[in-house]
DNA sequence: ATATCGAAAATTGTCGACAATATAATCCTT
DNA sequence: AAGGATTATATTGTCGACAATTTTCGATAT
C-alpha cells in the first residue's frame, strides 16, 4: 500500500527516514559519498541497518550504488530535473484522468473546499500556498486515482526527488496566482468527470511549472 | 543507468536475478510466502544476501513486505493488471513522444529494420513475433527516450511485472497482425519526428493490448 | 466445546567479525 | 624523476549468532 501514515517500526525504517531527510534537505550534499561505517556511527546503528536504509534510498533513485565501491547521493543537474518533470507530467496526468473517474463525490467536495481555502490565502497574499498547499493538492489527486502502482511511484519515489530539487535549488518563487487558476480548472474538470480534460490540464500545469523552473535555472547560471 | 547488460558481480545480484526469474516464471507461486531461511538453503547463500535480494524485489513491486512478518509474492489480480497497464500506457506514451525527439537517425533506421524483419515473420506465419519481438520493439523505444528515470521505471520495474502476468496467465494469444500495423504507425510517427502523434499511437496500442487481455480474462473466468 | 491466556517455537531484525574487492601508498625499475 | 608493479589500507560483501517480535500450540477456565 505504501501510504505514508504508517509509522516506522524498525530501526531500518527510522534510519531510512532520517537519512532521506538529511539528503533531501541538503545536510548531506548531493554527489557526496555515503560511507556505511560513518553513517553507522552517526545514527548509532549497525552497518546492516545502514545498508538496508541505503538500499531503500537506491530504489527511490535518491542514491546510486556501485558494487564493491559504495553509494553516492545523486548529483542534481538541470537535465535530471527535466527528466524528472517529464515523468511527473506523464504520471500525474494519468492520475488526474483516473481521479476524475474514481474519486468519490465526497472526495471531490473536499478538494473544492481545499481550493477555497487556498483562494483565501492567495487573496491575503500568503505565499504559504506554494509550499505545502501545492503538495497537498497534488497529493489528493494522486490518491484519488486509486491506482496503487501510480500512488507508490509518485509518493514514494518522484515526490521526494522533486522536493530535493526544490529545496536545494531554492525554488520558492512566485507563480502562485497562475498556479491557483490552473488548480481551479483541474478541479472543475474532475468535478465534471471529464478525465481527458483533467489529464490535459494537469500535464499543462506541470509543463508550465517545468518551464518556470528552467527559466530560473538558466537566468541564475547566467547572472 | 540500469541497462540490463551489466553482468551480476555480487552474490546478492545473482540471487536477486534467480529469485526474480523463479517468481516471474511462476515456479514460486504468486501470493506465497518467502521464507528467508528456506531461500537461504535453496540458493546456498546466507540470509543476508537473501534479505538484500528480497529487498530489491520489493522495490520492483514484485514482493510485498511487512515488518517483523516477512515477504510475500504479490498476488495477481485483474485489477492489478489493469492498474499496471494504466501506468504503462502513461509512461510508454511519454517514452514514444521523447523517442521521436531524441532518437538518432541511425537508431530510427534500426527500428525500421527491426520492423521489416517482423513483417517477414508475420508473413511466414511465425508467431515468434508476439513474444520477444514485441518486447524488443518496445524496449528500443523506451531506450530511445533517453530519459533515465523513464528507462529505469519501465525496464527495471514494470516490464518484469507485465511479464509475470503474461507468463502466469498464459497470455500468448494472437493479436499479431493488428499489433504489427500499430507498431508500423508508431515508427512512422517517430520517423516524422511527430512526438505528439507517437505518444497518442503508443497509448492506443497499449490500450488495445489491455482490452485484449481483459477480454481473455473475463471469457476465461466465465467458462 | 469455545474462548482466553501463556509458554514454546519459528521467523525476522540486528549485530559484530571475517572475506573479498577496490583504493591508496610504497617500492622498484628505467 | 616518472611509470608501473606491489604491498598496505580502507571499504564493501558475506556470514553466523543473538535479540526482538510474531505465530503456534497447549493449558485452563467458563
Amino acid at each position: 500500500m505504501s501510504f505514508f501514515n504508517e509509522k516506522p517500526v524498525t530501526n531500518a525504517d527510522k534510519t531510512f527516514l532520517l537519512l532521506r531527510k538529511d539528503i533531501v534537505e541538503g545536510q548531506i550534499p548531493s554527489g557526496s559519498k555515503l560511507s556505511e561505517a560513518e553513517l553507522s556511527t552517526k545514527y548509532a546503528v549497525s552497518r546492516a541497518v545502514v545498508r538496508e536504509a541505503i538500499s531503500r534510498l537506491e530504489s527511490c533513485n535518491i542514491v546510486e550504488r556501485k558494487a564493491n565501491v559504495g553509494a553516492r547521493v545523486v548529483s542534481l543537474s538541470p537535465e535530471g530535473l527535466i527528466e524528472l518533470y517529464q515523468v511527473r507530467e506523464s504520471l500525474e496526468g494519468m492520475a488526474a484522468r483516473l481521479a476524475a473517474k474514481h474519486m468519490s463525490d465526497d472526495e471531490i467536495a473536499d478538494l473544492n473546499t481545499l481550493l477555497s481555502k487556498h483562494f483565501e490565502e492567495v487573496k491575503d497574499g500568503d505565499s504559504y500556498y506554494q509550499e505545502a498547499g501545492d503538495v497537498d493538492f497534488h497529493y489528493r489527486i494522486i490518491l484519488g486515482s486509486k491506482n496503487n502502482h501510480l500512488i507508490s511511484l509518485l509518493t514514494d519515489g518522484i515526490y521526494h526527488l522533486v522536493r530535493m530539487y526544490r529545496v536545494q535549488l531554492g525554488m520558492t518563487g512566485p507563480r502562485v496566482t497562475t498556479a491557483f487558476d490552473e488548480h481551479k480548472h483541474i478541479v472543475q474538470a474532475i468535478s465534471n468527470r471529464d478525465g481527458e480534460l483533467a489529464e490535459m490540464l494537469m500535464r499543462r500545469h506541470i509543463l508550465y511549472s517545468k518551464s518556470n523552473i528552467e527559466l530560473k535555472l538558466t537566468s541564475r547560471s547566467q547572472g
